[in-house]
RNA sequence: UGUCCCAUGGUGUAACGGUAGCACUACAGUUUUUGGUACUGUCUGUCUAGGUUCGAAUCCUGGUGGGACAACCA
């Protein structure tokens, strides 16, 4: 056997990473953070930066630490906390400590203060709009507020009444006196405090009334716990020299936290916007955040990806400096990889018609053994009751069958999974011409295993026992998104791109009786149609699966022949 | 008439001055108790123009193209 060393090489990042170390930048520490608002559920974008976040930690000794950026109450919500928690216990990771950035809300009043006291900060009482305006354009500079010469003492007082219910909300705010004329938007004067009161806290309820702002308050944040390596999306990159900015103001060590970007995940077909996905949940068009149609990491584990499906998908894509859309075609991959390792295989059928073997004996009843996993050694074998009557798909019967078709049709021989070589007779059509019943003569000399099972024949299809076999409602999923990139149909209600057929329910399925004690985290490989998890909702009276992924290409490819 | 970031097959990435490789997709073929899986093969790429160099995807310059920035969101 060879050596199993597959050397993957390293991203950008893991490469800064391990030069920070060999240089001994921070003394050769290394923490890092996950800093979600908790303002909705995490979906597959965040995985990939879970996966950054604690990984580096993980494999570079160091540690990686949960904190919710709660700077916001007008948005935030413990439900979120939560739910955020379970999602990436579930991915696997653990965190070394859990902040929140509103234990900091005294600290970094306190510097605010300092930064007032500098003469570095001033209250502003003009409304949003003029200091908006005021701000310029990209192309065009600022101009100063006529607020920005405040006296120091007036500034401290007015900074006090900010976070004592005495100003209203959007009365007054605090902002950083740094150049309005600056090239770089978020140097003109950012706000740093601002009011908000009729919104309680999450945390603090009431007790504070002015919350800082994401620039502000994310650097310091990452300075007080230590933060060595700050990972965030492309989109921060024009904020990094503001959040430099501001840690220069404060840090009195030689430690500090650098900040780097790395992309963003696009799939095709999917919508990643918290946004739009708390209006699909708001709105009914799907039935809460685990819907099995969702992007989310909830969603996804009640379709029936594993964790390891996720890393598998994330480890694939990589993270670089420029945006790109990962073809959803390698999420199906990546969760296809796992299912056919791990997944044992079950019969259903899901669209019933009857077969009839003739040449059975009446009420006479064969336990087959079924492998539960082909690709898997020693993962065992169940039976599945074999009788004269059976279910198969219809779709595997055609009385005139193209030159391409492999499976049942008049005077051919196909195999059942697992049982016999059965040649068909004939078949029984109701006054519509649709066919009703199918009939076939079984080979009693070509049971699996037995020396005449080995005759070629062109086609094998499962079946379960019309007597044995029990009812199961079967939803097939499929993308909710049609457009292709809906970033650039931002002018367009994205509503109007849903896949109507993204859900189908299909209450006809018949399954195997040993599918009545799955447990809903285990997942199946039905035969030739995809796979399948047991849906939470899912009772011992009432079977319930999920498909996951259909199997690659078999029913297209069934249907160009 | 700005600042910052970026540009490798259809898609996602690797090559860190020395043979442009991997994965996904698509399409063929082999194996197969499901047309799945596995394996093999094929197609397709360094945005452009200069420069430095024995040698450039890589370094430099100019174009072109894409993205981010004008929330009291994060």
């Amino acid at each position: 056997m060879e050596e199993n060393t597959v050397k993957r090489t390293l991203n950008f990042i893991e490469q800064m990473v391990e030069k920070d170390l060999a240089e001994g930048r921070n003394n050769g520490r290394i923490q890092t953070r996950f800093p979600p608002e908790p303002n909705g559920y995490l979906h597959i974008g965040h995985a990939k930066a879970i996966c950054l976040d604690f990984g580096i930690a993980r494999n570079y000794g160091g540690i990686c630490n949960l904190r919710f950026d709660d700077t916001n109450p007008a948005k935030e919500d413990v439900e979120y906390v939560d739910s955020i928690q379970e999602d990436i216990k579930w991915l696997g990771y653990e965190w070394a400590n859990i902040y929140y950035a509103s234990d900091y809300f005294q600290q970094l009043w306190d510097l605010a203060v300092k930064l007032i006291k500098d003469g570095k900060a001033y209250i502003d009482e003009q409304s949003a709009e003029t200091i908006a305006k005021q701000k310029g354009t990209p192309t065009l500079p600022g101009t100063e507020s006529p607020y920005r010469k405040r006296p120091v003492e007036e500034n401290l007082a007015l900074f006090e009444k900010m976070n004592s219910g005495e100003v209203e909300e959007g009365a007054m705010v605090l902002r950083a006196k740094i150049d309005m004329a600056s090239p770089n938007m978020h140097f003109r004067d950012p706000i740093m405090y601002r009011v908000i009161k009729s919104y309680p806290h999450h945390r603090t309820g009431y007790a504070w009334k002015a919350y800082p702002m994401y620039d502000y308050a994310h650097g310091q944040s990452d300075y007080f716990e230590g933060v060595t390596h700050s990972l965030c999306t492309l989109e921060f990159e024009v904020h990094r020299p503001l959040y430099d900015w501001f840690i220069d103001q404060f840090a009195d060590s030689d430690y500090r936290p650098y900040q780097t970007e790395f992309n963003r995940l696009n799939i095709t077909y999917t919508v990643m916007s918290k946004r739009k996905m708390l209006q699909l949940v708001e709105e009914g068009i799907v039935r809460g955040w685990d819907d099995p149609r969702m992007p989310t990491i909830c969603g996804l584990r009640r379709r029936g990806y594993t964790p390891a499906a996720i890393h598998n998908f994330i480890d694939k894509i990589g993270y670089t400096k420029y945006e790109g859309i990962i073809d959803v075609s390698l999420l199906e991959h990546a969760v296809r990889e796992d299912l056919n390792a791990n997944a044992d295989r079950a019969s259903a059928v899901l669209n019933p018609i009857k077969l009839i073997l003739t040449n059975y004996p009446e009420g006479q009843v064969e336990m087959m053994e079924a492998v539960n996993n082909p690709e898997k050694e020693n993962c065992g074998s169940h039976e599945i009751p074999f009788t004269k009557e059976l279910y198969i798909e219809a779709d595997d019967f055609m009385e005139e069958a193209p030159k391409k078709y492999f499976r049942l049709t008049i005077g051919q021989e196909v195999r059942l999974k697992n049982a016999y070589i059965i040649k068909c007779t004939g078949c029984k059509k109701d006054e519509n011409g649709n066919v009703t019943e199918v009939y076939a003569e079984y080979d009693p000399q070509t049971k699996s295993g037995m020396p005449e099972s080995n005759r070629k024949v062109k086609g094998t299809i499962h079946w379960v026992s019309v007597e044995h076999s029990l009812p199961a409602e079967v939803r097939l999923y499929d993308r909710l998104f049609l457009a292709e990139n809906l970033n650039e149909e931002k002018d367009r209600d994205f509503r109007e791109l849903l896949n109507p057929n993204s859900l189908v329910i299909n209450t006809k399925a018949r399954v195997e009786p040993w599918l009545k004690d799955a447990t809903h985290l285990h997942n199946f490989q039905f035969q030739r149609i995809g796979y399948f998890n047991v849906d939470p909702d899912s009772t011992p009276d009432k079977l319930v699966f999920n498909r996951t992924v259909s199997l690659k290409d078999s029913w297209a490819k069934e249907v160009r022949n």
